[in-house]
DNA sequence: CGTCACCATACCGAGCCGGTATCGATCGAA
DNA sequence: TTCGATCGATACCGGCTCGGTATGGTGACG
C-alpha cells in the first residue's frame, strides 16, 4: 500500500513545496508526480498537504509524515547498500562501437562512477564490422554505438544525433562546397566494409546504392579516413568526426542525422543495465539541451 | 528499485524456509512469490536464497538482508500508525439490504475491526427498494446485499451462494412438497413491491412473469413474510431466511440461488473500501468452505 | 523407476506508472 | 475587468508489474 517509492516523492514535495520542482527534481513530469501524491493520501486517509497558489504546504498529518519518511528512507537505503557491499562489486560490460566511446563514454562514465560506485564497468570495444558492439554475439550488457542496424531483439535510447557528411580530400573539388548531395554525386569508389556486416548499417555508411564498396574491407574508422587520404575512396561520417589533416567533411544534406545510442537487449536486462541506461540517457540529456 | 511488498514477501519467505508456505501466508500463490523473490535478487544483484529440495535458506547476502528489513519493515508500519492515529479514525459506512447484516456482518465485522481498529463503522439499511443498499445513491461506501441488480457502476464479490424457495402457509397444499418448479405453478398473488424497485432484482424475487405483484408494496421482508402468513400472498426468500411459525419455506428448482455479495462502487473506491471487500471476501471465503 | 514435493516458467487480464495534451483556478498587471 | 502567467488537476495512452491458472523441470524417496 505505502510503497518507499511514494514516500521518496512525498519527500521532494515536502522539501521542494511545489509540484512541478519536484518533479523535475525527481526527474518526471509533474501530471505523475500529482497523481502519486494523491495516491499515498488516499491510502493513508489523510491529507497530506493544502495546495496553496504559489504551490503546496504539508498538512498537520504531512509533518508527521516527512519526519518519519526521512529516517525510513535513509534507512531503506542503507540496508541496500549494505547487502550490495557484501555481495561485492556487481561488473557490467559496456560495448562501445570503434571511436563512439572517446565522443561520451568520459561523460557517462564519470556520472555512472559518482552513483554507482560499487559496480566496475568493464569496456569491449568493436569494429565497424558489428553495429550492436557484441550486443548480439552476448559480449557486452548494454552498448554505445550508433543506428541504424537490424535491432532484432535489440533496445535503444537515443543519446545525440549528429549530421553525416562526406569525408574528402581538401583538393577535392568537392570539398569547398558548402554542402552535397549525395543523389547528384557522381559515381564514386565507396569504402568496402567487411562482409558479414549489418547490412542496414553498410547500407547507411556508404553511399553506393547497393551498399557495397570497393577495396580491401576496413574495420576501423581510422582505417576509412586513411583509405580516403591515401587511396581517394569515399567515406561518410559524422560530422563532429575529427579527421586528419588533409581531410574535410562536407555536409551532407539528403541523408538522416546519425544517431549516437546506448542500447541494450530488450528481453533479461537487469537492473544494472538499466540503470546505466537512464544515467547515460540523463547525462547526454542535460549535455544535449545545453545544460539543464 | 526496492519496494516493501517485496521485502515483506522476502521477510515471510525467509521465515518459512519455503516460498509455498509462505505464498498461503501472504495470501498469494506460489508462482508470484517466487517471481518476486527472483526480481528482488536481480535488483539488489545478489542471491538470497539457496533452493534446496526441501525448500529454501538464506543465503550470506539473505541474512544480511532479513536482519535489516524486519526493523525496516517495523518502522514503515510505525509510521503508517502514526499517520494514522494523527488524522483521526476513519469512517466506513456500510449498506445492508434489509436483514443481510444479520446474517454476515457478525463475522465481517468481527474480523474488520480485528484488522482496522482505527475505522468506525456506520451501518445503514435500506429497504426493499434498493438492492444496491445505498450505493447508488451515494449513501455508503461499501454495501452487503444479494444479487441480483444493474450493475452500471457498481462491482461486487459473492460471499455465499443461497437456493431459494417458496414461502407458504404450512396449510398449503404445496407445503409438503420436497421442492416446487415455479414454471409448474398455477397462478398466485405474488407480493407487490415498491414501484422505482430494481427491475431486475423484482423480476428475480416475484414469481409474476412480469415482475409485478398484487397489493400494497413490500418494503421489508418481514412485511412480505405477514403477507404470506394473513393475505395468503406468495414470496421468494432464501432457504436460511428464517420465518415465523405457521410458514414454511419450499424449495424452488427452476431458479438460480440467490448470491450474497459484497458491492462497491467500481470507480473511486478507496483503499479503505477495498480493504474492507478484501476481509469480508476473506472471512466469507473461509467459513464458505467450511473452515480452511 | 514411478511418484511426490518443491520451485520455475509461460501465458493472461487488471491495475499502476510515466508520458503528452489540456483544463480549471488563482493572482498580478495593464 | 480582462488578460496572461503559473500553479495543480484531469483525461487519455503505451508499457510494465502484479496476481492468477496451467504446466514444466528436477531432485528425493519409497
Amino acid at each position: 500500500m505505502v510503497d518507499l517509492r511514494k514516500l521518496r516523492y512525498f519527500v521532494a514535495v515536502a522539501e521542494e513545496r511545489h509540484i512541478g520542482r519536484a518533479a523535475a527534481r525527481l526527474h518526471i513530469t509533474q501530471p505523475p508526480l500529482s497523481r502519486a501524491i494523491h495516491r499515498l493520501e488516499a491510502d493513508l486517509g489523510a491529507a497530506l498537504f493544502h495546495r496553496i497558489p504559489s504551490g503546496v504546504e504539508l498538512t498537520e498529518a504531512g509533518a508527521i509524515l516527512y519526519a518519519d519518511a526521512r529516517s525510513l528512507l535513509e534507512q531503506a537505503d542503507r540496508t541496500e547498500a549494505r547487502v550490495r557491499a557484501a555481495v561485492g562489486p556487481a561488473t557490467l560490460t559496456v560495448g562501445s562501437l570503434a571511436d563512439t566511446a572517446e565522443l561520451v563514454a568520459g561523460r557517462i562514465a564519470a556520472a555512472f562512477r559518482r552513483l554507482r560506485p560499487d559496480v566496475s564497468v568493464h569496456v569491449h570495444e568493436s569494429d565497424l564490422t558489428d553495429p550492436s558492439a557484441g550486443l548480439r554475439a552476448g559480449l557486452v550488457d548494454v552498448a554505445l554505438t550508433r543506428l541504424p542496424f537490424q535491432d532484432a531483439g535489440l533496445r535503444n535510447h537515443v543519446l545525440h544525433a549528429e549530421p553525416v557528411g562526406l569525408v574528402v580530400r581538401d583538393d577535392d573539388p568537392l570539398a569547398a562546397r558548402p554542402a552535397v548531395q549525395l543523389a547528384d554525386l557522381p559515381d564514386r569508389r565507396w569504402v568496402q566494409l567487411p562482409t558479414g556486416t549489418d547490412p542496414v548499417w553498410r547500407a547507411y555508411w556508404t553511399g553506393a546504392p547497393d551498399g557495397d564498396g570497393h577495396g580491401a574491407p576496413m574495420r576501423t574508422v581510422q582505417e576509412c579516413l586513411q583509405a580516403v587520404l591515401w587511396s581517394g575512396m569515399s567515406a561518410l561520417a559524422p560530422l563532429d568526426q575529427v579527421v586528419p589533416a588533409g581531410l574535410v567533411i562536407v555536409p551532407v544534406t539528403d541523408r538522416p542525422p546519425s544517431r549516437l545510442v546506448v542500447a541494450w537487449p530488450a528481453a533479461g536486462s537487469s537492473p544494472l543495465v538499466r540503470s546505466f541506461v537512464r544515467i547515460a540517457a540523463e547525462t547526454y540529456r542535460r549535455a544535449g539541451t545545453r545544460g539543464d
